[in-house]
DNA sequence: TCTGGGGTCCTCAATCCC
DNA sequence: TCTGGGGATTGAGGACCC
């Protein structure tokens, strides 16, 4: 979806439409979550911005709070027409799914029709990448932004993008980007023409094998419409750093309940029980135990997580404070036995 | 200008058990 | 009895994504 919750926010308003709209929130270490395209072409306004940013680069901008009550309600309605529309959505966050089209005649066509009954229904406009995997289908609706369709096969990506940096390819972020570069690698031909020992060797097993398929545009992840949760989490960013104990406690406790108010809300419960510490410094540091029962008690939960805190006791001020739990019942599960789903196509 | 919140996956090390 | 390899589990840190 293009802009998401800027464009659900210009539905509910249609006044601000052809403005610059930053979707923020207020305190002073508040980031961007959003910028419609005015905000991005008039001030080069992004998410993950810091708010203070935007507001000295764009002060006539209109500045809105994140409603993520309105952009859930949106997202169901989205991903509810793509379901109707489809055998196989995988859902990735609010703004973004793939479909599975394998076996579609036409798929341009299906997915020109399905995106103008999300815009018909809703209003809010779609990008639309269509490739034989996952990865190609992903890069291609990058290009497609805003409201295109764009189709891509991995011969033309070859072609197309071997000068371009690594940094094109979903999953390598700037920290790769970065060794990558010390190792004299710039451009995707180059991180191509590397052996795969070599990228084994300096990234780990599983690392660099999957640096090399992906240098290639290689990808055979199907497409699955059901993820099971392993973690679910909680956590706060203070507006003024915490060094005391007892109030960091407290946090600790509240959070607990919360946490444990959505864990009953989705049935789960869970053996490990794990805190957060961000310091000012931007260290962060996560402590974790392991009990015998899965649980979901809020008492219980934040006993444990004043126990991790107290045992590690920060001796720098504390800007985040987080509760964690994982490994639910039912746990680590077998990947089931799969018959060989090749030549997706996907948007 | 000073960096959110909620997640996933990977690596590496330690430990336990067979 | 000694030694060693290997899998499973746990914990910590970090990169990355929406």
């Amino acid at each position: 979806m293009d802009a998401f919750y800027a464009s659900v926010e210009l539905q509910r308003r249609p006044e601000l439409r052809g403005k610059p709209v930053v979707v923020c929130g207020t305190g002073p270490r508040a980031v961007v979550t959003t910028a419609s395209y005015e905000a991005r072409r008039l001030a080069g306004i992004h998410s993950a911005m810091p708010a203070a940013v935007a507001r000295r680069r764009l002060p006539d901008a209109i500045f809105i709070r994140p409603d993520f009550d309105a952009y859930r309600d949106a997202s169901r309605e989205v991903m509810s027409i793509l379901r109707a529309n489809a055998e196989t959505v995988e859902v990735v966050g609010l703004d973004e799914a793939y479909v599975d089209l394998t076996g579609i005649f036409s798929p341009k066509a299906v997915m020109r029709r399905i995106a103008a009954e999300l815009t018909d229904a809703t209003g809010l406009t779609c990008s639309v990448g269509i490739a034989e995997s996952r990865l190609l289908a992903k890069i291609a609706s990058e290009l497609a932004k805003p409201a295109g369709l764009v189709r891509l096969t991995r011969k033309e990506a070859l072609e197309r993008f071997a000068a371009e940096s690594p940094a094109l390819i979903p999953g390598i972020g700037p920290k790769t980007v970065e060794r990558l570069s010390a190792m004299g690698i710039r451009t995707l031909a180059e991180l191509r023409a590397r052996e795969e020992g070599e990228l084994r060797h300096a990234f780990g097993e599983r690392s660099g094998a999957w640096l090399h398929r992906r240098a290639g545009f290689e990808d055979d992840t199907p497409v699955v419409a059901e993820h099971e949760t392993k973690s679910q989490s909680v956590e706060t960013t203070f507006d003024t750093d915490l060094s005391d104990q007892a109030e960091m406690e407290r946090v600790l406790a509240n959070q607990s309940a919360e946490l444990s108010r959505r864990l009953r809300q989705r049935n789960l419960a869970g053996r490990t029980i794990g805190i957060k510490v961000r310091l000012d410094d931007w260290t962060t540091v996560t402590r974790a135990r392991t009990i015998d029962q899965p649980t979901d008690q809020p008492d219980l939960i934040g006993e444990l997580a004043r126990e991790l805190l107290r045992d590690y006791s920060p001796t720098r001020p504390v800007r985040l404070l987080g509760v964690r739990v994982a490994a639910f019942e039912g746990g680590p599960q077998q990947p089931a036995a799969e018959s060989g789903q090749l030549n997706l196509e996907i948007a």
